[in-house]
Order: structure tokens, then sequence, then C-alpha cells
DNA sequence: CACGAGACCTGTTCGC
DNA sequence: TGCGAACAGGTCTCGT
């Protein structure tokens, strides 16, 4: 589900309560079930359980597409994949119907990992620069000047849409947004990288953090049964629209594959380009 | 380095 | 109606 704006979101409840729930910013930890293995990534359960139990979480924030949960001691890394959710309650039955890892926190409060396809993983980590070390920038971190952007993009020969999707490149970006940028930068996703003009980069830069950002507003997009609590879905311009008029020029709404992922342009609006 | 295929998983929707 | 195929917000690994 969750790509950057869902994730803010998700981080932003974790911290000041949201999605109808409240925060879990304060509360320590009691104890912990794993429900299934997997999701688990480090370290083993055993020393995962022992270390964790006692520690209080500070805070939560996000990098790219984890969460991180602040605690105490060390910092837990989330990462929702394709259909992850965490849900804040009470009592200890586990919340939602695929729990994954169950959290029980003092004050009687429970954080329950849901994921129905298992992909989401979690790691307890005292630094977590294991895992995010090689992410590539956040695209609404002003670092990230336009000129760099489009230096970046020079450097690199593949397809917009499977480099946009590269978190090493840009962090946070998923599916959907990154077909709602190129078709507000009018760009087409198969596009090479290192063609774009310093002004498309500029654009394209823009688009991005337009997009995110309306999105964030919004508390990000609600797509079937993964996700709910935003709703950004009712402003997509191209995806899941296909054979909608596009918003600009009413030429119908077209899905294609770029690297075996679903795309979603306007045939009219995103020409490709030719060196 | 770029690209494609296959894995990891379950649930919903589509086509015949 | 029923049933299999296709599809889904993500990322990793392997082979060419």
């Amino acid at each position: 589900m969750p790509e950057l704006p869902e994730v803010e979101t998700i981080a932003r409840a974790m911290r000041e309560g949201g999605r109808g729930a409240p925060p879990v910013v304060g509360h320590r930890i009691k104890d912990v079930e794993l429900l299934w293995k997997r999701t688990l990534d480090t370290p083993g359960p055993r020393s995962f359980k022992r270390r964790i139990i006692g520690q209080r979480i500070e805070d939560v924030g996000r990098r790219a597409k984890y969460l991180q949960f602040k605690l105490s001691e060390d910092t837990m890394l989330v990462h929702l994949r394709m259909t992850g959710d965490l849900l804040v309650g009470s009592g200890r039955k586990p919340l939602g119907k695929h729990p994954r890892m169950v959290f029980y926190l003092d004050k009687n409060k429970q954080l329950s990992f849901n994921d129905a396809r298992k992909f989401g993983r979690i790691w307890l980590l005292e630094d977590d620069s294991m895992v995010l070390g090689k992410l590539g920038p956040e695209p609404l971190d002003s670092s990230l000047t336009a000129a760099k952007f489009y230096k970046n993009l020079k450097e690199r020969k593949r397809q917009l849409k499977p480099l946009l999707l590269d978190q090493n490149f840009i962090a946070g970006l998923g599916n959907i947004y990154i077909d709602e940028a190129l078709n507000l930068a009018k760009i087409h996703p198969t596009t090479q990288a290192n063609l774009l003009n310093e002004k498309q980069a500029q654009a394209l830069l823009k688009a991005i953090r337009k997009v995110l950002k309306e999105a964030i507003r919004r508390n990000g997009a609600s797509i079937d049964w993964a996700y709910r609590g935003g709703d950004f879905q009712n402003d997509f311009r191209v995806y899941q629209q296909t054979g909608e008029p596009c918003q600009h020029c009413g030429t119908p709404i077209d899905r294609i594959v770029v690297g075996q992922r679903g795309t979603h342009l306007c045939t009219h609006c995103q020409v490709p380009l030719t060196a």
C-alpha cells in the first residue's frame, strides 16, 4: 500500500494520534507476540523479545517508506511493503484481520502490525544505518536541489519509471505517485533519464513534490482494503484511471507495462522523448 | 550498469 | 454461477 505519504500519515498518527486511534509515543513495551515468523527480520525472535521488552517508545519518524520507532535503547524499523498497516487499540486480543506481530504496551494499549500478504518486515537495531544507509535523498528535503536532481538524472540511462522506483536513487516514491508526477510534469515514463533537459528535470522534481505534499495533506490514498484513512485516491489523475478522459486534454488514460509494473499515462500529454 | 524474470504471499476482481 | 487467471501500493536476488 504505502508510499511516502501513507507512511508519513501513519508516523504522525503514532506520534500524535490519528486514524481513529491514540498515539503510542510515551508508552512502554511490556510484551511482544510474533504470529508470522518471517515478519521479523533482525535479530532472531529470542533476542528481539529480550531486547525490546521494557523499552519506551520515545518518538516515531519516517525515512523513505520505513517507520522509525525510536526506543529507549534501539531503533525499531517497520516496512509495510504492499499490505502492511499498524493498528492501535487496547486489550490482549490482536487487532485486525491479519495480525503478524503484536506489541502489548502499558496502560492496556496494544500496537498490532497487520499484513495480509506477509511481505512486511521489522528490524530492531542499535544503528539503523545498517538498513537505511544506502537510501537515496528524500524528495521533500530541500537539500535535494533541482540542480542536483538534474545532475543525478544525467548520470543514468535507465527509463524514468524504474529509476524513480529505485529507492537508492530517490527514496519514498512508489507506483502511484510516480505515475501521478510523470503525468503532471508531462513526461513519458519510458523516457531515458539522461535525455531530460534541465527544465524538464526541474518540472519533474516540482511535480513529485506537489503530488507528495498534496497527498500528505489528504492523509494519503486509501485503496481497497489495505490502507484506510486518507482520501487522495479521489484526486488521481492517471493511476487506476484507465479509459477515463485525461483532465487536461480528454484523451482516454492508457495503461501500459513498464519494468513489469502497471503504468498509467496520457499518451497525448506524455509524449516519448527521443534522442 | 541496465534489464527481465522469479520469489515472497493473500485477497479481490476480471473474463469466459 | 463458477473457476481459473490476472492483478495489486514493494523489494530482493539471480541470470544475461
